[in-house]
DNA sequence: AATGGCGTTTAAACCGGTTTAAACGGAGGA
DNA sequence: TCCTCCGTTTAAACCGGTTTAAACGCCATT
């Protein structure tokens, strides 16, 4: 409780000047060793950590890292992907003496975060997440000057390195998996096709089905929310020839959807096979447990954090980081699909 | 990107001197009102803004807050309280140009998070969270010299303001509503009991039963987690005697129950009723709806960040807050128990 | 005209570090 | 012996604000 120690304590203690701790702590050549290690002791004597505050005006930084996150619902609310990648962050800037600065912002304006925090100089650097085409905020932050990491790769050109974890081997996985089940009439219920990620996932299910020779029953738009979740479901069954199977883009309209198909009176997995993504806490507990796609954010946000770093350190020409992909994660689900269903043609007596 | 504006240059333009400009900014009596003018005039036409790091050295405050997250699944991940708890902080902070730090550390290293945050002088003051019994936090925060609001009571003395959202009506609420459906064998999971907020859950159950002249079937303690809620469902269930109707102690653990008894055979909530806590997302959309108590962690993050500031600008004698109950949300997975059951004695014949 | 008082303004110190240019001191060479 | 060079150390400026004590200008008293 009484006042913390300066470098001036340090120095006096050490019997040096200002300057000669300063470069001790920072390990700069041009001391002798000995005057090195007396002022080291003496530093630890007094148990003298420097100022952040202090250094923060001297070199002009923050020693912060920042994150700007919608309140949207859609974004943040329980998605399971954001308390795993800030403890993935957290668990590198603790490491360096940074902090994490975060910015919860309302729903449409987001570069308001940005502005705030770089007019306020309160970090070196941010995340970009949940990134859209034709990101405004790329430019945005190029303008303001503020280093960033994109999480996955935007779509156009952008200055920043990006930290990827391809989402398509899951959506692929999932399908595949479908398929070797013997499904034919599989739906997928998309998020907002804005988000980069979102149509990236429908494209690889549309593709992987296409490529298999068959036709998706259905793409409903989803909102990522459970609400959504729900009503693109109800939209799926209410087809005159409704699919034997839905692939979700996160968990979370997935398990909402599950609610949804038990009460139109359908069982899961005998009736319709419903697959998730993002292996939410709750995928395996529900009822049947949910197949779903596990990735692995705590990594993720250990990667970014670094890179990040990099960039902050004015690193030039890092390259982008590719994360292992998602994993397939089988459940209760997910099974074969019901063996006659209304619309299929009779099946044909054995010559 | 060219070097933003500092005070020198506002004064230089306005022809007068630092010490001036700080005067007219920080609204200090003293100053003639036509160089206030002038100065504020100077100012935004460069459109200055103070340093926060030169002020926050001068000054010695950080026009920061922190909050202190344990990794630990069982408070954290997908746990519906904190985002929009802290998004309610961030539309206070956002207001004063403060920025919020957050610190997500190892399971049981909270005190490690505090520490850091004040070694490094992060923060001005930090909330205090998922309170325990006798928890060592509070010494810790008082020796480290770190002004805190705490989120609910503690038990013991505490030199800190409480903002308080008081859990007991919203029990209170969900037992009265299973005893007026008609049950009388209602048992609870609850959080583990070193939480005051999970203990008040479970005596607010049991005293509720007691006064109605009921005894608990069980109190069975779970984890706040998925997977605890899981555990303790099969336990209620392999009951010889099992309950009608279970209360958990938050969402998590209902949703997670809910399937446990579905997995079992049991219908909800034709054959046992099931409420939650928390009133989470998923909660509306799980099949059965759940019954839950719904609160409002936004408006408790605005209570407790201002709060938080009034301790931090050396307000004392602060008065606790309190803050609006939960509200009971009333949904299908509760109904009246079954007529017949088991254990009952069969019903006489009319005399 | 000198003095006092008051409202206004400023110069300078300060917060606690970093950084640069200059000073210092001892060894080696002329 | 003197000069130079080089390794080591320091004094002082600087980052961009805040704050305090002193100075200033002006008017009212005496």
């Amino acid at each position: 409780m009484t006042k913390r120690p300066t470098i001036a304590d340090v120095a006096r203690r050490a019997g040096v000047s200002k300057g000669s701790v300063s470069f001790a702590l920072n390990g700069r050549p041009g001391l002798a060793g000995a005057t090195v290690e007396k002022i080291l002791a003496a530093a630890d004597e007094l148990g003298w950590r420097p100022s952040n505050r202090a250094r923060s005006l001297s070199v002009s930084k923050a020693f912060a890292l920042g994150l700007v996150i919608t309140r949207d619902p859609a974004v943040l609310s329980s998605d399971p992907f954001f308390p795993a990648f800030i403890a993935g962050v957290e668990s590198v800037l603790s490491m360096h003496g940074q902090a994490l600065v975060l910015q919860v912002v309302a729903d449409g304006s987001e570069a308001d975060g940005y502005q705030r925090l770089a007019r306020d100089a309160r970090v070196d650097g941010v995340f970009l997440s949940d990134l859209r085409y034709d990101d405004p905020r790329i430019d945005l932050l190029v303008e303001l000057g503020l280093p960033a990491v994109t999480l996955n790769r935007p779509d156009g050109e952008s200055p920043f390195p990006a930290v990827v974890l391809d989402d398509r081997p899951g959506i692929v996985a999932v399908v595949q998996h479908l398929l070797e089940l013997g499904h034919t009439r599989i739906a997928h219920v998309a998020g907002p096709s804005e988000f980069v990620h979102a149509a990236t996932r429908s494209t690889a299910f549309v593709e992987t089905l296409t490529a298999a020779g068959l036709q998706p029953v259905a793409v409903e738009a989803g909102d990522f929310t459970a609400a959504g979740g729900i009503e693109a479901t109800r939209r799926l069954l209410a087809l005159p020839e409704p699919p034997t199977a839905i692939v979700y883009a996160n968990d979370r309209m997935a398990i909402a959807g599950l609610g949804a198909a038990q009460a139109a009176g359908l069982t899961v997995p005998d009736d319709l096979s419903i697959a998730g993504f993002d292996d939410s806490e709750l995928a395996e507990y529900v009822h049947p447990g949910l197949t779903t796609v596990r990735a692995d954010p705590f990594h993720f946000g250990v990667a970014a954090a670094q890179t990040l770093n990099r960039v902050v350190d004015g690193d030039t020409e890092i390259p982008d980081v590719e994360l292992p992909p998602a994993q397939l994660v089988r459940r209760r689900s997910t099974a074969a699909p019901p063996v006659q269903t209304r619309w299929q043609p009779p099946a044909q007596p054995p010559v």
